[in-house]
RNA sequence: GCCCGAGUGGCGGAAUGGCAGACGCGACGGACUCAAAAUCCGUUGUCCGCAAGGGCGUGUGGGUUCGACUCCCACCUCGGGCACCA
């Protein structure tokens, strides 16, 4: 009695009511498989079902699974993705949607070097705990093509792709990769020269070794972050702001290591230009095109004592303005361009510039810093001796790791040669208007100038024998001239250099793929035959690894595997007899398994292929003659913009050079969802701490007794902010979860997660529940007496802008226009005491991407047996959408000063002589005559004093 | 620092060259109730005004246009990425 909730409605749509509702259209889905989406070959192949329908691809970015579980920032793009997919069943597509998991990964290796639990339980766990919480969002997927990139059965195809990428090169002449068989045959019969002597004339190590030049993948040294304090390498965001370890506080050095490295470089230019065919956000293609960074140059080569130096510029025309030049502390030449008496402070410099992180040193705010080497180069132009310097803006990375600097053309230069007392001379003469905006005299020196100068101008102190660039000319016509010059002088030619750089795809871990390498005796890598697949990951009675004297720079880096010496050392017999070789014992990254697993989704229990030709024809092939193919709507982060995006886009590209794909591209469609955010808290050395963890005293926050500062960012793992969807659940229901998560924004903008508005989407379906099904009796309350226009006009519009709103996956404002047409159901049922038919079955038809249980429920009381899953979405009225009258807005000088309420064809004349007519214009023009009058056919008026 | 975005009521947002603030949250008022909750109805950008009505208003400053939240330029703030987090 004394029960407050006894006086809410019996069968009110509460929490409680809900759930019970979604678990039982959960086990209904699962039972009947409904959306299991049929193959056309293969075991998942059902050709009755798939019929004449248009099929659909749908992919999330899937997710690493986290020890902390689901936060509710992840289900924002899955929501999304689930009611896009819904929508479009109803609309006649075979969809498929699919989820898996990118299990390998840091966080699983720390937590078993922590506990000594292996990866894969924790992993395991991990998806498991992810699945349930994925579950009771209700969300369609084909359950039987689910994967994690830890499944053996998954990454032995990873270790297959890149055996692929390993056995192949790239034809610049055909512009597409090869087997390196058919590059081998070219060897053989002389077809292609061999370095200048004969492929039967090389050793087996020469023929592997130039083989080795021209695979997809390479070994290379690469820099590494090494802690001998933990015994292991380290990822960039394991090392602090001030060069030490996350975890510990050790030193960390940088080291060089051998690894494997892939040559995205020579897909440059197709990734480019491909971007073109793509349905992608232009942001997204900005960034991957800066990212490949493609200019056009010049390579030219400066006579020095160690040989010559190799540099790349964008700018041949200014070359008789170099007047020294300046190699990265990491550039071979270093050492041996080094004079006696400088070797000191060189060396000391190149020691401190590798303690410098690399997005520091590309920091243009920073002061320039530099060391003279002692010695000197040649300009080729003016045969001139220009000083040689070593510093850390020229980066190793990019173009040659040397530059020609030309300080009055190229402001770093500019203000290098400021700092260091260098000369400075100019090649072009600025305009008249770029003296007077920079405040200095046309006459003066370039030496006081303020700034260099970079654009079109007259060519000056540009002149040698043999060549004469000075006077008016174009800067493109300089560049071609100097070029010619450089060419026919061999000292140099036209190139083109691109920021982007081969892939490092090594890392000195456990919880990877391991590599399908071995190692002969001649310490050559051999590639293991596919048959041999999956290399599976030894066991390891201990994850920790081997720490040193934290200060040990000395002793090489011991990766993970390498304790596995059973496992590490092996007898094969790959085609010569048995022999020893040792294992790769570097593992590949975690990009590798999310590269290529939307492929795997179409196929996921082939055992003979990756996946089946047919079946990737089907679901991702061309649809028209010079498409990319690909999936048809692949909706994740921003974050992923470049690196997942350009590395998957590289894999798919070779395999489709192959021929093992008919797609010349991954993702046909990409959407970027925004992000949920949240409060992260970091502390004195710059790492995050768990947000959860974190006390607020007043204004200050505190973890583990220590100071932390806020910040403001997308919940995740990095910022450890996460908040599980579980209470959501409990609390609201999943309907009301997903509907709120839809209805916040605009799919692609972030918005803050705010718990308090949820209820609103609660009392909404509430709302439809109650004007549907009778809060009492349970009983349904439709009736079949027909609707009033009015409500039968709002019904259509509703459908018109839903439908619009869900092509184009605008889910904020369908849900908006939803609400509106319940709000004038409600008033309706006020007033007549239940809902029409029609109107009962098109809301609950149009609602049913959006709360998928819900829609169910009522659309089984409803009276229907099937799942209204395959349901078509309600068909629009047309003549329900034309109108008798329309409003016409007036304006005075822009602003609106009355409404004109006029006949559909009304002229613009009538429209001009009603406005002129309103009394508040006529107020406005206080008896003169307007001088403009516009009127845009039955939109607006505006008139203009 | 470089590259890419975003800034609109107390809050989330709507409107993408033509009626600024749809829809939701919160707040306030009313009905029902012994009372509260729930529900239903109404009000709610801001300033001046008793009101009628009027002024101002989309981060800041400039510009284009009959008309700008929307397009252009500069700046400020916040977010994403910067190659070993993925």
């Amino acid at each position: 009695m004394s029960d407050p909730r006894s006086k809410i409605p019996r069968f009110r749509y509460t929490a409680s009511m809900a759930n019970s509702i979604e678990t039982q259209w959960q086990e209904y889905w699962d039972e009947h498989g409904t959306f299991e989406a049929p193959n056309t070959a293969g075991p998942l192949a059902d050709p009755a079902k798939v019929a004449e329908r248009k099929k659909l691809f749908v992919l999330d970015m899937f997710p690493y699974p986290s020890g902390a579980g689901l936060h509710v920032g992840h289900p924002l793009g899955y929501i999304a993705t689930d009611v896009f997919a819904r929508y479009k069943r109803m609309t006649g597509y075979n969809v498929l949607h699919a989820f898996g998991y990118d299990s390998f990964g840091l966080p699983a290796e720390q937590h078993a070097i922590a506990t000594g639990v292996h990866p894969r339980v924790n992993t395991e766990s991990n998806c498991n705990i992810m699945r349930r919480q994925l579950r009771r969002l209700g969300l369609g997927h084909d359950a039987r093509r689910s994967v994690s990139t830890t499944d053996e059965e998954y990454y032995r195809w990873t270790q297959w792709i890149f055996l692929q990428i390993f056995n192949s090169w790239y034809d610049e002449s055909q512009d597409r990769a090869r087997p390196i068989s058919e590059l081998v045959a070219e060897f053989e019969t002389g077809a292609r020269d061999a370095g200048g002597k004969a492929w039967n004339e090389l050793n087996k190590i020469e023929r592997q070794e130039l083989l080795g030049t021209f695979r997809l993948a390479y070994l290379a040294e690469a820099p590494v972050n090494w802690c001998p304090g933990l015994g292991t390498t380290l990822a960039n965001e394991e090392v602090t702001n001030d060069g030490r370890s996350d975890i510990g506080n050790y030193p960390v050095f940088k080291r060089t290591m051998r690894q494997w490295t892939l040559r995205i470089t020579t897909y440059a230019e197709r990734l480019l230009h491909d971007l073109d065919r793509l349905e992608w956000p232009e942001p997204i293609k900005i960034m991957q095109r800066n990212w490949i960074g493609r200019s056009e140059g010049a390579r030219v080569r400066f006579a020095s004592n160690a040989g010559p130096i190799e540099v790349f510029t964008t700018r041949p025309d200014t070359l008789f303005g170099a007047t020294f030049m300046v190699l990265s502390p990491e550039h071979p030449l270093v050492a041996a361009l080094t004079s006696a008496d400088q070797k000191r402070a060189v060396d000391e410099y190149c020691v401190s510039a590798a303690s410098i992180k690399d997005i520091d040193r590309q920091d243009d705010s920073r002061p320039k810093t530099g060391v003279f080497s002692g010695t000197h180069a040649t300009n080729p132009v003016t045969g001139s001796q220009i000083p040689i310097w070593i510093a850390d803006y020229v980066l190793m990375g990019y173009g040659t790791g040397a530059i020609m600097a030309v300080p009055s053309g190229d402001q770093r230069d500019f203000d290098f040669a400021r700092k260091y007392d260098l000369p400075i001379i100019a090649t072009q003469l600025p305009s008249t208007e770029w003296f007077e905006s920079h405040g200095v005299a046309e006459s003066a020196n370039c030496d006081s100038w303020p700034s260099a100068f970079i654009g079109e101008g007259t060519y000056i102190n540009s002149d040698n024998e043999s060549l004469m660039l000075n006077g008016d000319r174009t800067m493109a016509e300089a560049i071609l001239v100097t070029n010619l010059w450089l060419e026919e002088h061999d000292l140099g030619q036209a190139a083109i250099t691109y920021k982007l750089r081969d892939w490092l795809f090594s890392r000195q871990r456990y919880w990877g793929e391991p590599f399908p390498i071995v190692y002969d005796d001649d310490n050559q890598p051999v590639a293991l035959p596919a048959s041999a697949l999956p290399v599976t990951l030894p066991e390891l009675a201990d994850f920790k690894p081997q720490a040193l004297e934290p200060n040990d720079n000395v002793s090489a880096p011991i990766p993970p595997l390498a304790r596995a010496s059973e496992w590490a050392n092996v007898s094969l017999d790959l085609g010569d007899g048995i022999r020893s070789y040792r294992r790769e014992v570097n593992v590949m990254p975690q990009w590798a398994g999310s590269c290529w697993y939307e492929l795997r989704y179409l196929d996921p229990t082939n055992t003979e292929r990756f996946v089946d030709p047919e079946v990737e024809r089907y679901w991702m092939g061309p649809q028209t003659p010079g498409d990319t193919g690909g999936v048809d709507l692949y909706v994740g982060g921003v974050e992923h913009a470049v690196l997942h995006l350009l590395y998957s886009r590289f894999w798919h590209k070779v395999l489709f050079d192959l021929g093992h794909v008919s797609s010349e591209e991954p993702f046909h469609r990409l959407f970027n969802q925004g992000y949920v955010m949240a409060y992260a808290f970091r502390d004195a050395r710059g790492q995050t701490v768990p947000a959860i963890d974190v006390i607020q005293v007043g204004e200050k926050f505190s973890y583990n007794d220590e100071p932390v500062t806020r910040e403001y960012g997308r919940m995740g793992k990095s910022l450890k902010n996460g908040i599980a969807p579980d209470e959501m659940y409990d609390e609201f229901g999943a309907d009301t979860f997903r509907l709120y998560e839809m209805s916040t924004g605009p799919l692609e903008a972030s918005r803050p997660w705010n718990t308090r508005d949820v209820v609103g989407m609660q009392r909404f379906l509430q709302r439809v529940w109650r004007n549907l099904v009778d809060e009492n009796s349970n009983e349904l309350h439709v009736s079949d007496t027909g609707t009033p226009v009015e409500l039968r006009r709002e019904l259509h519009r509703t459908i018109q802008g839903v439908g619009a709103d869900m092509e184009h996956l605008r889910f904020n404002t369908a849900i908006a226009k939803l609400i509106e047409l319940n709000n004038a159901l409600t008033q309706h049922v006020n007033a007549h005491g239940s809902t029409p038919r029609e109107v009962a079955i098109s809301l609950v038809q149009m609602l049913s991407p959006l709360c998928p249980h819900m829609a169910e429920e009522l659309w089984s009381r409803l009276g229907h047996i099937e799942s209204i899953t395959y349901q078509p979405f309600p068909h629009i009225d047309q003549a329900m959408l034309v109108r008798d009258t329309i409003e016409i807005p007036v304006q005075v000088n822009g602003k609106v000063r009355a409404r004109l309420t006029v006949s559909l064809n009304v002229t613009d004349d009538e429209l001009r002589n009603l406005a002129l007519a309103e009394p508040k214009v006529l107020q406005a023009l206080a008896g003169s005559k307007p001088k403009n009058v516009v009127i845009v056919p039955k939109r607006l008026v505006n008139v203009v004093l």
